[in-house]
DNA sequence: CTAGGATCTCGAGTGCACTCGAAGTCAAGG
DNA sequence: CCTTGACTTCGAGTGCACTCGAGATCCTAG
């Protein structure tokens, strides 16, 4: 094979890209099933998949976007824009958006959740220390 | 039923509950069955579920420990100690503070993914708005 | 008295995102 | 050559949290 040696790039067998994203090779397939990679995988001349860096940088991004709480079948749709190339940039960047507006509520949300959850604690903290009242069950007033 | 008029307090069909916790009612008994309420919910004597504004409470928090990723069975588990009663109150705490150590990884890991989308973002507008390169996919560097 | 809607129990079905297993092929070390 | 482990496809199984449906009963308004 007589790539150039400069811009000759590291391979990575399925089970090397797993270690490499945290995922399983199971998982790595499955995604590849259901249309998370913007390319097709290459093969082997005996079928193997053959990864480069860019799948790693892919599935990072994959990652971020799972984690938080992007849908298969979103990541599908933007995997689509993707492989379609150039041009599509505004579908690509509107989905973004709307992906980081959810992102901030979930956020919002969780902050929420993190103020009711710590004034629970610090009532049970008083009953605890001897001051306080029994505590009705439930959120706090 | 001669209940005090200033100790009497409004009741709730299952439906109303529903109404106010945007819970649907399959959803409130699915909840009982799992043993998330703190105590037997009381039945008229033909069999129907009654709740009162603890209950509305109750739920309320249950809503809170749930939308922050809270598993049934340890909302359960909580929901039992509450059923105990008083002085398990250290148990009650460490459930809580564990959950509230969790719902501080949630956030920074979703302020975290939210910065990465964010660049994604700026990437794309630079490339629309002409200047900038043609983007590789995946992570931004 | 009757019709409509709300409630009851119980069991089965759904959606999502993996996760696993079987049966077979391939690659590398000894 | 032989074994061991990594890889292949395909379909089935898992876990979680609901969600729905059937068939029966009950309550309220007309």
């Amino acid at each position: 094979m007589a790539i150039d040696a400069t811009t000759a790039e590291r391979t990575y067998s399925i089970g090397e890209l797993a270690d490499r994203t945290g995922m399983t090779v199971h998982t790595l397939r499955w995604y590849e099933s259901q249309g998370l990679f913007p390319a097709d995988v290459p093969r082997t001349a005996t079928g193997r998949r053959v990864y480069g860096e860019d799948a790693v940088r892919w599935l990072r991004l994959l990652a971020r976007l799972r984690e938080s709480g992007m849908p298969i079948s979103d990541i599908a749709t933007y995997s689509d824009l993707v492989r379609a190339g150039r041009g599509n940039e505004g579908e690509r960047v509107a989905l973004m958006e709307a992906h980081a507006r959810s992102l901030d509520e979930q956020i919002e949300q969780l902050i929420a959740a993190r103020e009711v959850i710590r004034a629970k604690i610090s009532d049970y903290r008083r009953v605890l220390a001897g001051r306080g009242i029994e505590l009705p069950p439930g959120e706090p007033a």
